[in-house]
Formats: C-alpha cells, structure tokens, sequence
DNA sequence: TCACCTTTTAACTTATTAGTTATATATCTA
DNA sequence: TAGATATATAACTAATAAGTTAAAAGGTGA
C-alpha cells in the first residue's frame, strides 16, 4: 500500500485521530493514550501501530514505556498535496497567487 | 455520523479519491465515471453515493443522465480546519503569522 | 405503449476492521 | 531471581465494507 493510502486509511478512524490530536500536544506513552479512551489497553496499542506503519507517529522506548509522538510532516504534507490536487477552490487561490507572482 | 467523520470515511477509499480528482476537473455523469474505472458501475453508483453523502459531491438529474461535481468547500474546509487542529508544524505557522499580524 | 438507455437498489459473498480476553515480552526494582 | 508494571501479540468474534449479478426505477423517443 503507497503511503497516501496509508495515511488516509489511518484518518477512518475516529479513534486515531483523536490519538493524533493528543500526540499533536507532545509525546505521551501508549498507557497515557490508552487512558483517555473508554476501550482497552491492546485496542489502543494496535491503533498505535496503525498510526505508526503510516509514518504519522514515532515511537521510542523509554525504560519500560514506550513513548509516541507526531511524525511532524507526513500528515499536513500528504493532506497539503491532496487538497492542491483535488480541490478546485485551492487550485484556484494557487493559481491566483502564480498570477500574482507572475506581476511582481 | 458527523461531517468530518464522513468526510475521512468517504477519503478512505483510494477509488473515491480518484472519483474527487475526476470531478475537480469539472462535473461528469456517473456512467462517464464508471468508463474510467476497472468494476461494475453499480460499484461505482454506490461510491458515488457514499461521497454525496459526506456532501463532497452534489448530483443533478439531467434528463436519463445524472450528472455529479465537486462540492467545493467542504473538502478543503474540513481538512483544513483537521491540519489546523491536528498538526503541530501548522500551529507554529499559524502561531507565526498571529505574531505577526500582532505586531502590525 | 414499447423498446431502449442510464442509473440506482437489492440480495448476496468475501475480505477487512475493530474490538474482546488471554498470553507473551520487556523492563524495573526489591 | 521473583514479582510487578508497561506494552505488544495472538486468537477469536462481530460488524462493516467493497465488490458481484440481477432486477427495478427513471427518462427518451419511435
């Protein structure tokens, strides 16, 4: 699977984007993470992993906890390129900037 | 189901995404979708409901013809908003440019 | 009305996903 | 080393998703 598919995969779920805004605050271990959802501690784990092989977090042992954090450009780059590509709005605003440049 | 959870539902699928990348170019009726894809149209009706119904799309019966087009806002507003939120390096820009406009 | 064309819906199958509990692995500390 | 804590993996179940073919619905025009 190519990445942008990855990633788009992992932003499904509900779950792993709430995971992604808590990360997107600072690093956290994967039982500070599992305590903020009403679901248990193996589910969140897997997510993790799932966030993790789409290159959206980074993850570090620390002693006997394993600590994850943002993967700081993988989300808004994949999403960034989408929306130039996909969206007519965004690909108007670009192209009026190109004209706008092209007249400084 | 909330808007921004059907939103990534609807962008989970690689062939909805390409279906989006059609339709930003300009409108096209379902059976000249279908043509582009490898799969049934009904395969590709049921696609393109799921995407009207994360309201990325909008359709219109065109005599026997039924004719579907972006949606334009409301892709790149919820992404946006989502990067805004979500990602780190996107605060700090954000963060940036309030500075800035402070000091204006 | 009838034949034809376009699209959607229904019924079904298969594969995938998200959760569960139980167990294994890794690390710390007494 | 043994016991406790933190996390990951395994085995399983239930729900969902994506495709198929067949049939229905909407619309055109002789």
């Amino acid at each position: 699977m190519s990445s942008p598919d990855k990633v788009f995969e992992a932003l499904a779920s509900t779950t792993r984007r709430r995971i992604l805004a808590y990360l997107s605050e600072g690093p956290l271990t994967a039982g500070v993470v599992a305590e903020r959802f009403d679901m248990s501690q193996p589910a969140i784990s897997k997510h993790l992993s799932i966030l993790e092989s789409a290159d959206l977090i980074w993850k570090k042992r620390e002693g006997q906890f394993v600590k994850y954090g943002m993967q700081a450009d993988n989300l808004g780059g994949t999403l960034a390129k989408f929306i130039q590509e996909v969206c007519p709005p965004s690909r108007a605003l670009k192209a009026e900037r190109r004209a706008e440049n092209d007249s400084d």
